[in-house]
DNA sequence: TGCTACATGTAACACGTTACATGATTGT
DNA sequence: ACAATCATGTAACGTGTTACATGTAGCA
């Protein structure tokens, strides 16, 4: 019931794989999760002791003095079941890019065509990111279980960087076809505020 | 500086088209930016008073009694383009589709395939709708020198769902090829757990 | 010896949503 | 008269990040 946040979700899924100390898994998260997930210590540490008294994670003596390796139970086990099965909460969007070029006219067309660029440059180094991390995984998780569920996450991340760049192409020949001011700040048509101002 | 959250520069931005009320200005942010883009009135109210302090916009008379249209100054216009110049501050990445995924062991590989089937048929309906919001804008806005830069953020919306399109096909395709476990619950190898459980 | 990586945790803060409280105007 | 929509605002809450405080272990 709770909806204690998807925190919850991605640490009992991390434990599923393999149990882990609360350093590693945020290591774990970051590192295979990068591209569409993220937590902080902030959440990760609170979550597991919260999960701890529920009885869905268990400690054991960790790796070193003083730490601890959690290890997911069957009640967790069933924990994450449900919270997979719950409905997806989309984020409410914010794309900081699509601000900006949505205001292109008082940016200027110089600094959007930059903008895009770079966007291009980030997609396309993450294609070979992507690329490399589905043939290394390919070979060293061969046979297991998880392995065509997370290949289709690593697909995603794919088209979702090839329709970047598709998507960049397009824009830049929009942005071509009228570059009213190329200035970045000096001429811009301020004088919608004044002309609106009296408007009344 | 005060790196004051990007719902000023949404707020500003709105402004800089058009003067409006503060619920006009959620309206247009809902229904304009809304596939890339979120605003609350508990941040829109407090923001506009913030900026009518700091001289970015002001408060005029509005269309009802007890309400003001607000107009963007030459300061606020100068601030947008403070703002819009700022680094993009992406937000962490938490795509709750794509995790559900990469544990579709644990949630079973059936209820994947329906959240990629639910997937698609949103993004064939988003790209529907943005076919006609391009058309409609491009009769409607002709010759706005607006038009191109709300155009790129309208392709962007498109080339996404195109992603998804295409992705979904290969994930299918993906799950199709090692479908371990079809069940939902009760024969998942939840085996794991009560392995590591007695480990110790 | 001292640097780096491993490891844990908390407190302060920023951000944003939701729900609530309130009321005017328009249309039926 | 009443419902729907326009309109404003706040308070409480949840959630998540950052910075800080602390300490161990391995290695050069």
């Amino acid at each position: 019931m709770a909806r204690r946040s998807q925190t919850e979700t991605a640490v009992l899924g991390g434990l599923s794989m393999h149990p882990m100390t609360a350093y590693a898994l945020r290591e774990a998260i970051r590192d295979v999760l990068g591209h569409f997930w993220s937590e902080s210590f902030g959440q990760i540490y609170p979550t597991l002791n919260a999960l701890e008294q529920q009885g869905h994670v268990e400690r054991r003596e960790g790796p070193r003095a003083g730490s601890s390796t959690f290890v997911i139970t069957d009640s967790g086990t069933a924990r994450l079941h449900e919270l997979l099965s719950e409905p997806i909460t989309a984020a409410p969007p914010r794309n900081g890019l699509l601000l900006r070029l949505f205001f292109g006219r008082t940016l200027g067309a110089r600094k959007c065509r930059e903008l895009l660029l770079e966007a291009k440059a980030d997609a396309v180094r993450s294609l070979a990111e992507y690329d490399d991390l589905a043939r290394a995984l390919s070979e060293e998780e061969k046979g297991s279980p998880d392995l065509p569920y997370i290949l289709t996450t690593i697909s995603a991340g794919r088209h979702s960087a090839e329709g970047v760049v598709a998507w960049v192409d397009e824009a830049l020949a929009l942005l071509e076809d009228a570059p009213v001011n190329d200035a970045p700040v000096n001429d811009a048509p301020v004088n919608d505020a004044s002309t609106n101002g009296e408007s009344r």
